[in-house]
RNA sequence: GCCGCGUUGGUCAAGGGGUUAAGACGCCUCCCUUUCACGGAGGAAUCACGGGUUCGAUUCCCGUACGUGGUACCA
């Protein structure tokens, strides 16, 4: 360790690229990358795509695009290269074997013959109610068909044969293994409670366990980070690393808490469920066709997305709760990680969305608007959209909110809610909004200072109460009680506007009420 | 079942032997605004349970319960 702090950063986020990417594992990237620039170290990607039955098509570059969308770029990745590639661990396939030959050669790992249906028959037969999973361990081993059990002229003759075989590891009978870890402390487990898990496959290639081992020694790394679901298989992992480059050589862990659906760990279905998204940027399973919607596309700010999951789970300990990227370098630290599984709440995420919205540039907000299909904002000139943005941005949470909360800056309102000003209706009202209309076709100015002053004039000289004339007038241009100021939206769209809607609502009152 | 991790309002959470137990989201009320939103002021709501230790435990220890992850030739 004391070795350790004198290295350079290496921290590596390693995904299987077999479906999207979801909030935990975007978070679990972020904590890396935030650790990285802290320490001026490096952030690599690794690719785990060690089982082939799983591969899926575009996940890969999928990620690449997931994590250009937030920011978080790899310093080293199979994209981006580096000096410890290939960064893929399927074109690392040869590396892996000498490592499993030389646990065997210390008598720390054995070679194992057992086929599938053999295993399943196994787990069948010593299973109880005790222990409904029975495992490959030492108290089954012997059992099996196994390097171990088998004299060494049987194995010798089956593998001369070309006998399928995988390697597992040995654990040894009686000892404890101890892990530090950044968030959890100290946990131990007993070596003779874990099963003797395979390393490496009958393919050739190696599992998770053996490849995370020799791979974060080969590429140096220095920190490891990940899901909390792994401290279960950690004692694997660290006696690989004692037996096979040195405790001291271990990177420091840290294993991070869940992140928690309405109900349980969260998974895309709960998406789907409730309604909110799951994974960085929609996903669409190129078997399935199967869709899952994403932050991206749901109208979230990278920014307030990665704020939003910066602190779930994490705090710097004040009030604060609105971070940007380059405080979040500075001020994050790993144990001030909560140790408890957070429960997602979409409500709170919205709302994360909603600051950085009022927060930010109207220029900016325009040029993230690029993503949202069909957004009202590319029908006309930057100038005016960029002016309609800073009056209704306070009243969207997510960028798809635009449309709707903007949507009559560019097009007559769709529908009328004559309702509202229904009860107050009369000839009066009517009479002054024909008045009014004669009186906005021949103004000089068309602007929402003399707009307000022409109307309240006009609304003295009426003997009616500018207030009750607001709403109506509200309800003409923009179609329903919601809205940035009357006379902002009346200078805005402009007098043909303006007047085209006097009229029309004009013609719908007279019908409707 | 076994192993690991965890448990402060509905949610995210600060705190940590003596506190009126922060703050945020959401919810409710009011103010501002003759709309909605923003903003402002309030409100309801919390230390899982049982034993210790202690003058005193939400805080420390031990159990229990509950939640959660693992228990694959998946990661």
């Amino acid at each position: 360790m004391a070795q350790l702090n004198k290295q350079p950063v290496r921290v590596r986020f390693a995904p299987s690229p077999t479906g999207g990417l979801h909030l935990g594992g975007v978070r679990t990237v972020l904590y890396n990358y935030l650790f990285a620039r802290q320490h001026k170290g490096q952030f690599i990607l690794r690719i785990e795509d060690t089982d082939q039955t799983r591969y899926v098509e575009g996940a890969e570059q999928y990620i690449y695009d997931c994590l250009d969308w937030c920011g978080l770029v790899p310093d080293e990745s199979p994209l981006h290269g580096g000096p410890y590639g290939p960064y893929r661990q399927s074109e690392r396939k040869a590396m892996y074997r000498q490592y499993a030959d030389q646990l065997i050669e210390a008598g720390q790992a054995y070679i194992a013959f057992d086929t599938s249906e053999e295993l399943e028959r196994m787990r069948q037969e010593n299973k109880t109610d005790e222990n409904p999973s029975p495992q490959y361990d030492r108290h089954t081993r012997m059992t099996m068909r196994n390097s171990l059990s088998l004299p060494a002229e049987e194995v010798k003759h089956l593998l001369d044969a070309g006998t399928p075989y995988v390697i597992r590891i040995k654990m040894p009978e009686d000892e404890t293994v101890v892990l530090q870890d950044l968030i959890h402390g100290e946990v131990k487990f007993e070596s003779a409670l874990v099963d003797d898990k395979v390393l490496l496959k009958a393919d050739g290639m190696p599992t998770y366990h053996l490849a995370v081992v020799v791979d974060d020694y080969l590429m140096k790394i220095t920190h490891a980070f990940r899901g909390e679901e792994w401290l279960s298989s950690a004692p694997v992992h660290v006696m690989l690393w004692k037996y096979l480059f040195g405790l001291d050589k271990m990177p420091v862990w840290a294993h991070l808490p869940l992140i928690m659906g309405p109900q349980g760990k969260l998974s895309k279905r709960d998406g789907a469920k409730y309604g909110f998204p799951v994974f960085a940027m929609n996903w669409t399973d190129p078997k399935s066709g199967e869709m899952v919607e994403g932050f991206r596309e749901r109208g979230f700010l990278p920014e307030a997305f990665l704020n939003m999951l910066a602190v779930l789970g994490w705090n710097d300990g004040t009030e604060q709760e609105l971070f940007r990227l380059e405080e979040l370098i500075q001020k994050f630290s790993m144990d001030r990680v909560h140790k408890a599984g957070a429960r997602f709440d979409f409500d709170k995420a919205k709302w994360f969305n909603h600051e950085w919205i009022k927060k930010g540039k109207d220029e900016w907000l325009y040029d993230e608007m690029s993503r949202i299909p069909g957004s009202v904002f590319y029908q006309k000139e930057k100038e005016f959209a960029v002016r309609v943005i800073g009056l209704v941005k306070e009243r969207c949470s997510l960028l798809t909110d635009f449309n709707e909360q903007a949507g009559f800056f560019y097009h007559s309102p769709e529908r009328i809610d004559a309702d509202a000003v229904k009860p107050k209706w009369n000839e009066d009202k009517a009479v002054f909004f024909r008045r009014l209309s004669e009186r906005y076709a021949t103004s000089a100015a068309w602007n929402a200072q003399q707009l307000e002053q022409g109307f309240k004039e006009l609304a003295s000289e009426s003997q009616l109460k500018p207030g009750d004339l607001l709403l109506p007038f509200r309800i003409m241009l923009v179609g329903g009680k919601f809205g940035p100021a009357v006379f902002d939206i009346a200078g805005l769209i402009g007098r043909e506007q303006t007047l085209s809607r006097i009229h029309t609502a004009l013609e719908q009152f007279k019908s409707r009420i």
